[in-house]
DNA sequence: GTGGGTACTTACCCCGGGGTGAGCGAGCAC
DNA sequence: GTGCTCGCTCACCCCGGGGTAAGTACCCAC
């Protein structure tokens, strides 16, 4: 059987695409990862100005989350008031130059949906 | 300002990435694309049983949604029983081209979290 | 003492995406 | 007649992701 990789599926048709799901599955991490990589070892409150809108405790869940994922580096340093940097790891890297070709699709894609209705 | 591009910002920093997330951002949407790749011109029925656990609702409601995205192709003929084939449109093969590294590099990646707690 | 700034946490609410189960309309097998 | 297949739709429920607002601990400026 050919079912895709549903998470241990155990034939050989490894896609992989939900795994990476998984890891930018909250809506702002692809907005963080890329806030992250324009402007590299940003602080908490800095990457909140960067992202319009995020509030405070999702900012901070998407980025315990995505440190647990191994795609963010955190660096807290011991002054007051506190400071602490995030940065991405080299797998964070990578998963932002993955996400490039993505990126590139919805640049170069033919206005099909969704955009009449909201930039108007 | 540099502060991404949320839809209808004004500056030049486009990233695109968001509007692919829109289009893909559905839980089973990746499988579908992945499914439709694999398999071309599949029947609904097909599909469900192609991914295992997906709802008829779901399913339908996705495929739809798809539809108007342009990614997916939806060809219905007049028969008893009633058939439709599925495809993916051209820039639904984009799509999933632009998929490829994000797939790799879930497959690639380092095994950080997630995985120990699901394939156990 | 008040206010501001830092990086968060906590309690609460709300909406919608997705799951459940049933129904439908046509024809064919029996 | 009953039941089966096919491709859906509809009504309903439920959970959790994300938004809101407030609180915390520390120090400095005023």
């Amino acid at each position: 059987m050919t079912t895709l990789n549903r998470p241990g599926a155990p034939d050989g048709h490894v896609c992989g695409i939900d795994t990476a799901m998984e890891v930018i599955g909250g809506k702002w991490k692809v907005l963080i990862l890329w806030a992250l990589h324009e402007h590299p070892y940003r602080r908490f409150g800095e990457l909140r100005r960067l992202l319009p809108g995020i509030t405070e405790k999702v900012l901070a869940s998407h980025l315990r989350e995505m440190e647990a994922d191994g795609v963010v580096h955190r660096v807290s340093y011991d002054e007051v008031p506190p400071r602490v940097e995030y940065s991405l790891t080299e797998d964070g890297v990578r998963l932002n130059d993955a996400l490039q070709p993505l990126a590139a699709w919805g640049r170069e894609r033919p206005i099909a949906r969704g955009l009449e209705g909201k930039a108007g």
